[in-house]
DNA sequence: GCGCGGTCTGCGGATTTCCACAATAGCCGC
DNA sequence: GCGGCTATTGTGGAAATCCGCAGACCGCGC
């Protein structure tokens, strides 16, 4: 679900965030441990992380690198009372969305809550469709990989036949089942899903 | 040029850096104020920008705004004696791509001043080539740009013919301007220009 | 062994693209 | 007005692509 995770040791908090949230019609869920976070982390977990660095246990810097290691790509902001420039340029050039100040202006997190929350829901429509694409490929035999990664580099047939030392028809059968199992009718057509366009 | 540009009101310091970075044969050029930088700042200045957040008149962050403003993309390190989270938070997030805490450490800085020159100088090629495209889309017609966008869009010659109204023949001519003036051979080739692939 | 899927090939025809040659017409600047 | 650029169209042929029909070989699993 689309869910502001909240990771923080001190109940009080999670309680003050979570009525703050939930009164602006943001889903929340607590956690009272990083590793509790963690255990229960799966790639479709998906929404933003609203994280404490000092944290009994693990840290909230630890977490973020252990779900990085994850392949975790949940937009990350984080809480700390305790100002330090370092660990807050550490945490953004790794990825990190935001770094927050306690005491922090409520509407102000609320409103870079959303915005994460946003970011999280694009970047899943652009990696469900990346995704789709690749179950495609998959479905594709060696060959057909082949002369598609030539079609796409803008090949002729004739060419393509050339180079991988068949005949022409060969390519265009091989050529007609990609264009058959990627669902487009023409080179140019595959050549903008492969690349990535609009 | 390729060069640091070391921004601090300080002399002392833009001295010491100076030291630094020319034993580490890094080309530097020191700016005793945030105003004689932006008064000699010129797109085609390359290299990167190591700048001071304290100074006298202009600050460092005012300084990045303005080159910001006028499209400087020159990559932004700031030195500053006295941390500051929020202020280094919203560096990094405005584009700044490094924040370094005086007492720092002379190797630290100067692997990253390389690296930020380094990107600056992929930046720069990848921006001349995105330059040269744009100077081809230039030379294009109306008409031809027309053409050009349907063909990339994946549709046959016989289709844009009716999307515009004219002959087939017509559409041919266009067709092969556009790849003469556009330096390709195959639609596949135009749209992976155009499309910005590898 | 038999079927299925992947790879390979040829033939022939329809469609599309590529291109040289040729021509008409409007607009703009010298 | 002439020359140049743009847009338009036609004819006709060469080249490339698209596609159905047909057949071959090989490896794998039932």
């Amino acid at each position: 679900m689309t869910t502001l995770h909240i990771v923080d040791d001190d109940e009080a908090i999670r309680d003050a965030l979570g009525w703050l949230f939930q009164s602006r019609n943001v889903p929340v869920i607590g956690w009272e441990s990083a590793q509790a976070f963690l255990d229960a982390w799966s790639p479709d977990l998906s929404g933003c992380l609203l994280l404490d660095i000092r944290m009994d246990g693990m840290s909230g810097l630890e977490l973020f690198d252990r779900l990085l290691a994850q392949n975790c790509r949940m937009p990350v902001i984080f809480l700390t009372g305790h100002g330090d420039v370092p660990i807050a340029v550490g945490a953004l050039k790794k990825g990190a969305r935001d770094f927050v100040e306690k005491p922090f202006n409520d509407n102000e997190l609320v409103d870079r809550v959303i915005d994460a929350l946003a970011f999280d829901r694009d970047q899943r429509a652009r990696e469900a469709g990346q995704a789709g694409l690749a179950a495609r490929i998959a479905t594709l035999t060696q060959r057909e990989r082949q002369v598609m990664e030539l079609v796409v580099a803008g090949r002729l047939n004739k060419v393509i036949a050339d180079e991988l030392g068949i005949s022409m028809r060969t390519v265009e059968v091989h050529r007609a089942h990609v264009f058959e199992k990627m669902r487009v009718k023409t080179a140019v057509e595959l050549t903008r899903l492969l690349t990535g366009a609009a």
